[in-house]
DNA sequence: TATGAATGAGCTTTCATTCAT
DNA sequence: GATGAATGAAAGCTCATTCAT
């Protein structure tokens, strides 16, 4: 078989089976029989259990990011606010429609080895920047209201995941992403409390 | 040496060890070391490593839920607002005050043990259920703006969480509780976007 | 506590745990839940979990070797025949009315220790001499056959010990010393086939 | 290597250390080093030490239960008294050529689990059972005096048993398995002291 | 004499990884 | 490329024994 479908096969094999078990429970022979190859096969393609982890991840991570569009201050591009909503729009809809690898991301990827803490901290920072640098370009525009943008930036990013833990517990009734989007987009702009 | 004794000096070991290595990759000899005592003594004391774990877990969220007071609606109760933002404060203080213990929380706890999982996710389940709870009453007072109530208490308790994060990477300067509360609690009333 | 009193608290103690759960399984926590006592009492009066074992199998077989006595040839003793019948019937009746030692000599005592095994080998072989002893006295006076005396002794031993496996594996009915006694003696005289 | 050659590979080694040093003096360190494998290796065929011990015990008594044949009484079968003196003699060729498993079932197999307990226990009823099938047939062609057939049949076994110790006992000069078998049947056809 | 907390050697077992076929 | 038997480091844990009080 060729070489690169192969890998995604075990990508795949290995993918299910860190959803359904974990990092940690998950052995490699799991993977294996997930996938319905030998042991010595599994080896020919990754380093070690812990590469398909880091593949699997990353690759999670890297959507993610490319899908978190800059936002541009260009005449003639949409108004900020909408390219803040659309971002988290697009991020909500990636997450629901992978809930497997989210639920892998959200709580099961610490503590497994420095190496991933590292990148997966690296990976929340480039978002919070680049949350933060929207951020200051609206307030720039006049959109976002004067605030700490550093705390404003984890406000975001931590409701997002959060937010997410909903659609993770609700085991057989899939949430709506518009639905779910609206009404965390709808708090992030309003607040929840009544203003003093 | 007082059994009860003993048990907190290889709590506090444990809490040292896991804070410094994580949960799986610290080993029982690692916090015999840092005990100082014999292999069979922890064993003495405890059934397991998962066990200390669980006690270290168990007191600190203990210590959480019982720091968030239900929001009173007497006549000669304190505004329900100031309620609320008392409990974040309160929180991020204890937060703050036993970062390693927030780290291990934050980073360490999922994927060790089903049971611990389910434990994490009952706390997390009854602190939102009481945030729930206080927006309901915010509601009826007027206080908290009509607003998807679930998703609301995901906002508040990610916020929560994700803003720790600032702490937990700030290794040297310590981050004082007050400010980043207010900063929070700022932006928890007024949202981060400006209402459109 | 009298020392000799204490003794044999914990050897009674341990008699019963090592007929209930055998002696590996047995572990000295058992014995000392048993007998109301410390552990450090424990050690006070025995060397090890071995030794109350020894001491355990020691007096039982001293006093199994005590009551079988040496045929006496003597013009006024009685016919050896007789005593030699009388030698069986005493062995029963103690091994029935011990029930629990017996099941520990026959199923708990081999394997555990060098020692034991030596000493164990030591009392079975000073049976075998005392038995082979009496049937040379025997067949001097002309009651039992010609025949392999070295062999003869093993199957009056071996008969007698297989024999109280019937009483062992008989849970509630106890059995009977006479009347088993009879049945075996009846057998050991006569022969189990119809002589050629 | 072939699994079910490594697996025997691994019977053997284990065959000899645990008729060196018992079960329990028994490590599994032991078994590795006389078979020459790693760790690893005996836990890929073995689930445990008691394991082995299981499948080689359940083999001896498996060989010595198929080698005792049910008499049978057609016309044209030989004299049930031939085809128990068959059985016997049979018994302790086997016995004798097996020493060291005949060893271990002796001496070494009760106590070490419960599950192993019950599986010899059932062994010795199965052949019991046999014996007293045996004796019932003989009674009624006659050849078998009238006594209890169950004291009966543990005075066969038992003597088979006892007289093993002979050759367990005998280090260097081996004893042959015929002349054994001669005397004892001669003991169990006549028995050992002179009928009244 | 009595206590029970402390000890630590040594056990069984797991599982990611290697390597000869 | 594919296989799966072999590896062995390293883990968690038990329990007979010791010793300070």
């Amino acid at each position: 078989m060729n070489s690169a479908l192969r890998r995604k096969q075990i990508v795949y094999a290995a993918r299910q089976v860190f959803s359904r078990k974990g990092y940690h429970a998950a052995t490699v022979e799991d993977i294996l029989t997930e996938a319905g190859i030998a042991r010595g096969t599994f080896y020919l393609h990754f380093k070690s259990k812990r590469e398909v982890f880091g593949v699997l991840l990353g690759s999670f991570t890297s959507a993610l990011e490319m899908n978190i569009k800059r936002v541009s201050t260009t005449p003639d591009a949409p108004p900020v606010l909408d390219q803040m909503m659309g971002n988290v729009e697009r991020l909500l809809t990636i997450l629901i429609n992978n809930l497997d690898l989210t639920r892998i991301m959200l709580h099961e990827s610490r503590g497994i080895d420095p190496d991933f803490d590292r990148k997966l901290g690296e990976f929340y920072d480039n978002v919070l920047a680049l949350i933060q640098l929207s951020l200051k370009h609206g307030q720039e525009m006049g959109v976002v209201r004067p605030c700490d943008i550093e705390v404003a930036s984890h406000v975001v990013l931590g409701s997002v995941r959060q937010v997410m833990e909903i659609v993770i517990g609700a085991k057989k009734r899939p949430v709506s992403a518009d639905q779910l989007g609206r009404a965390l987009l709808d708090l992030l702009a309003g607040g929840v409390f009544v203003r003093a």
